[in-house]
DNA sequence: CCCTGGCACTCGATTGTCCCGAGTGCCAAG
DNA sequence: CTTGGCACTCGGGACAATCGAGTGCCAGGG
């Protein structure tokens, strides 16, 4: 049914329609790819595609295009991620090794995920919750208030300001401080509540309201927090491709932290890419947009995920090649740090 | 030579292509605003308008366009600023009210200035140079470790992890602190270097070389960081004016911190609002757009700035009154928190 | 002196028509 | 099963005609 050839040709249709953005028709497949057959038989085979929902043509007497199962079928099985350049790998190293912290390693992996693809790059923060907890501090900043900073190992810092019921010495403030990172350090995120339930009874009366109230605030941070932040960019290379229709639509949806959050969202395993192709997208606005996804971490642990939005034409072996080897160099910086 | 008429003119000709994005033809004008002359008198006015460079015509037979130098000419002498509506305000106070630090506050006022406008919205964060320190925190790590945090009375947070020439114990940690926060509490941040300049001299041989090296990621980092964050928000706007060329630049001059720097770089009086109108821009791909800023802070100093960019055909007394008035909510929250 | 109505003119946008060519589907022969 | 031939379809570009909004100018009137 669906034989070696017509899978050549279905190939040769995606590479054809991504690099020029043009339905394809059964003549130029036939000279520019050598297929060995002639344009008729191509032809038949195109048309047996077509019957079964691979390639699609806009009307007729116009080439085929792929349609997001043909692009699917492409993606599992007709193509290899395209691995990137010696030159480019340098590139990526020396630029993401000149971040100083965490916010600059998001922000500059961001970018060159971005000037690498040529589209929009979306990265997301680290996660807390997979994280553990390197240190917790408490700065006075006036009687009855505090700032409680959490560290993680991730290098991901969380601070908040908290009004306590009583005033508090700086000797009370050590204390507390020395018990909280004594339950605290190295706990893993998750594992908190658990970690802390029973804090207030091991300590005295006079301590316990305080304590507390800094309690409270730590939970609710990680809970609130919970909701991870993502950045994206390289918007400017939506305008480039011609979106002429949706621009508006994608743009929007790269606003919206939640629809970000789900396009993230799907758990892979790690080094694994995932891509979701044009109407297997969450969101309506994505329609005629893919999005090619990867896991990072330090270590062997996933923390957090980023990707590559682009139209459903696009390049995806070498995207996919990008996507991939910046997720592991950013790994490898995160682990090193 | 533009007498009274000849202003009124002008300022319907702006105010019917904002609304209607087409060039206005002098019968039009005679209708929709009672100026009390016929469209001939109008034509003639017109023409004086066009003589002297504030209107153009896009092709003979059709109707008249302003130029920039007509809405320069808009916004100095023939606008009022509109003041929001009530339920606006109160629509923005409570936003805003929910925010608890200061990314937050940013992320919201940023949001909130795009949906009030219908446009893109820039704001920077609040300076670090005019602000002063409220806290200095040394977070030890590990033995050769600490995590520097610096607090600032805007609710700002730096921090940045040093690697120490000495290992150092918890009660050197303490020392330093209490030292450092002498030194530094309330102390104006552009004024740090003046005021840790004889530190080293006045601690021990054995402190002197950690007090250094934190000293220098001080410096550094107040220098480094020198170069304000800037957010923007609404980019989905922008596909929805009739941005059609153009677009990608825009998008891109927004993705570059550097040309917002110089957006809204200019220094203005506080609650004063400055109107960049198209070619006044200072960056070429911003031709076609205006840009209405304003600077906000917490009491009477500047901190910072934030505005709106839509295109050169914006309703300019519309979004002054929007930037104004979130300019303003803005400080009070900052003061007040 | 300025305003007004009239009039001829310009020119972009819209509509309709025609034609071309790329590409298809089908068929009969190899 | 492949191939060459052939009739057919249909989108897009070129061209012409028409329409109408808007202008500039001019002569007459307050």
């Amino acid at each position: 049914m669906v034989d070696d050839r017509k899978l050549a040709v279905l190939r040769a249709i995606v590479e054809d329609y991504v690099s020029t953005n043009e339905p394809v028709g059964s003549k130029a497949l036939a000279d520019r790819h050598n297929l060995g057959v002639s344009p008729a038989t191509i032809r038949n085979d195109m048309a047996a595609l077509e019957e079964q929902g691979y390639i699609h043509q806009p009307h007729t007497s116009a080439g085929r295009v792929p349609t997001d199962k043909g692009y699917r079928l492409f993606v599992d099985r007709l193509s290899q991620v395209k691995p990137l350049t010696g030159a480019e790998r340098r590139a990526i190293e020396t630029f993401l090794a000149g971040a100083i912290d965490l916010d600059e390693i998001v922000t500059r992996t961001v970018r060159l995920l971005a000037q690498l693809t040529r589209q929009v790059a979306v990265v997301q923060y680290p996660s807390l919750t997979r994280s553990t907890v390197r240190h917790v501090e408490i700065v006075p900043l006036a009687d009855r208030r505090v700032m409680l900073v959490l560290i993680t190992n991730t290098g991901r810092v969380e601070q908040r300001v908290v009004d306590l019921p009583d005033a508090i010495g700086d000797d009370r403030v050590a204390h507390l401080r020395a018990v909280l990172n004594a339950s605290l350090d190295g706990c893993g995120l998750s594992n908190v509540p658990d970690r802390v339930a029973d804090l207030p009874d091991r300590l005295s009366a006079e301590d316990r309201p305080v304590a507390v109230t800094l309690l409270s605030v730590i939970l609710e941070t990680l809970v609130e927090r919970h909701e991870e932040k993502i950045v994206f960019a390289g918007a400017a290379n939506l305008a480039a491709a011609d979106f002429s229709v949706g621009l508006r639509d994608v743009l929007e949806a790269l606003e919206e932290q939640v629809v970000l959050m789900r396009l993230l969202g799907e758990t892979g395993d790690l080094s694994e890419l995932t891509v979701r192709i044009g109407s297997e997208n969450p969101y309506t606005g994505l329609r005629g947009t893919s999005f090619v996804a990867a896991g990072y971490g330090a270590g062997d642990k996933e923390l957090a995920r980023l990707g590559v939005l682009g139209p459903t034409r696009m390049d995806y072996p070498v995207t996919m090649g990008a996507v991939r080897a910046v997720a592991r160099y950013v790994g490898q910086i995160l682990a090193g740090s």
